[in-house]
DNA sequence: CCCATGTCAGGTCCACTGACATCA
DNA sequence: CTGATGTCAGTGGACCTGACATGG
């Protein structure tokens, strides 16, 4: 596996890389959510409420990269709990427009000086221009990727 | 979401785009290794074996960013489909070096290909130098990260 | 009619935690 | 004794598939 076509080269891939930076901040994220009670797709379900009210299940569920099914089910957790609250009625078709209680929002607080700090974290040590390029580069691979997915 | 003083704004957050590419990735991968009948830890396992013979659990485990268990179990079915061998007894202490069978390699050939057709996908659009750049910032982050996590 | 949505159900896969024994 | 390892057992999260009703 050295004189031959072997294969992607882990040590120099950036698929491998984007596997390993996305394992360590998940790892990282889970470290100081735990102590809170809380996962990160969890976490990512507060914060995209708390940026867009009104998000319906489905919506939810593409904002956190889980089907609805799932989100259905974490909803369900979030409102027994009261973090959340559902019209028991739809307003206009079927969706139904999810926000945060107060307890919600105090819960999310928390959470997010953990997340925060882990962000902060990640980047030290890259200058504002570097992000703005990672940020410009990682955009141009999700693009890509998906235009492979259903376009070709 | 605008006076308040609100967490991460996801629309500009690298932890959430980061999570947004390893999605897309993930997808991707599944998407051409689902048909060969494999999986992302899988062929990172083979690849791993392909590169480095002899590796033992444990190292594959951290190189597959699973925990031991995860891939002993793994190695398991790996091992009884035939696509590995570990010896019975240890030659040194409790490590099992493992080394991929000609079957093993056969199937790892193929999803190759197909991994390496998901790479270039995902780096088409990109200046050799901006690979570059992405592979030393998603480094950096990655030494950040780790740093956190026992060091401090 | 077609498509997206919300919801429920069953089954499966995968990875994790916990625990234990072994060995350097 | 500490640390790393291999392994077994149990748990949980997220997935998929299928299904059905509703609404744009």
């Amino acid at each position: 596996m050295s004189q031959d076509g072997a294969g992607v080269d882990l040590e120099t891939s950036l698929g491998y890389l984007l596997k390993e930076v996305s394992s360590a901040l998940r790892v990282a994220m889970e470290e100081v959510l735990r102590p809170l009670g809380m996962s990160v797709t969890r976490y990512s379900c507060l914060e995209l409420l708390a940026q867009r009210p009104g998000l319906s299940n489905s919506e939810l569920a593409r904002g956190a990269f889980v089907t609805r099914q799932s989100m259905n089910v974490l909803l369900q957790t979030l409102e027994r709990e009261g973090y959340v609250t559902r019209p028991a009625e739809a307003p206009v078709g079927k969706v139904l427009p999810t926000r945060l209680t107060p307890r919600g929002r105090r819960s999310l607080e928390k959470a997010t000086v953990a997340v925060r700090s882990v962000e902060v974290r990640m980047l030290a040590g890259l200058t504002e221009t570097e992000q703005s390029t990672a940020f410009r580069i990682l955009r141009s691979m999700v693009r890509s990727l998906h235009d492979g997915n259903d376009g070709a």
